[in-house]
DNA sequence: TATTGTTATACTCTATAACTATA
DNA sequence: TATAGTTATAGAGTATAACAATA
């Protein structure tokens, strides 16, 4: 009992917002987006023309369906496809039940492309995550989902 | 030695882009600034204010020196102090020694604003944080933070 | 001649409103 | 009447270029 006061409060949360969890992980965020974007950009694509190109590899999909499943509206999707085909990603097909959609269908081109655009994702993390261990990069892949889950954000 | 193949690569990386530490930690940075932003809309300002409000509360810093340590351009920093200034939380000082300069000195409404700011973030994170424990937590903010040294980033 | 703050301007990203063709 | 895709437009947010005051 040598300290003049026992009514200190015990420890308070870190002072400086930098230290801060909230602001780390903002920070962080944009860093990997960014870093995603440089080593995608010889591609001619950003990591989240990837993203939908991902979902539309997995299954047929139209473009409102896309622009749902990454919560970006419509008129963003046009020019997301628009993209694709430009590039000769992929392709709008007519879908014949309902003529007013557009599947978006990936070529040849395309499928390579989301290929050579998940390896050079996959390096830049490996990259990104030098200063951590296996285990440790597993913790933090697991923990950064378990949060991210418990707040119900569409993932595109 | 009952598998048929002895060459097959030792367990791909994640196959979902979902999946990565990247997109997750890009995700999760959008909703932490998102839900940062959210808090503090109630006092007029965004994290960005208040990480500027931060550093001019620490030491008396010219509106250059503020946009360079958070990696803005002078000009945004131009708008930021305005705000400052319509909300009455910091003033423009001529600096004696070099007039060119404008320092940026809080109010006492700015040191109050500041403080307020600094417990709605620790709230938000804490709400943001809700799925782990506190162990948890403090290996979430030590691997985060490691990360993010690592990449040499400015923190504004 | 260089630097600080400012303004005007442009560029990027994204969303809203209005249009068309289909349902 | 409602929906899918498109276009035109507008709003954030941020940067570049040019300017006045000061060094």
């Amino acid at each position: 009992m040598h300290a003049p006061s026992d009514t200190v409060p015990p420890a308070d949360p870190p002072r400086a917002l930098g230290d801060g969890v909230g602001f780390v992980l903002a920070e962080l965020g944009k860093v990997a987006l960014a870093r995603g974007d440089q080593v995608l950009a010889p591609l001619g694509l950003t990591a989240k023309h990837l993203r939908v190109l991902e979902l539309a590899a997995a299954e047929p999909l139209s473009q409102q369906q896309l622009s749902l499943r990454c919560g970006v509206d419509r008129t963003t999707m046009v020019a997301l496809v628009d993209d694709f085909e430009r590039l000769g990603l992929a392709e709008r097909r007519r879908d014949p039940a309902d003529r007013r959609r557009y599947v978006v269908a990936l070529t040849d081109a395309g499928r390579q492309a989301l290929d050579a655009g998940r390896d050079a994702i996959a390096r830049a993390e490996d990259e990104l995550l030098a200063a951590l261990d296996d285990a440790e990069r597993a913790q933090l892949r697991e923990l950064a989902h378990r949060v991210l889950g418990g707040t119900g954000t569409i993932v595109c």
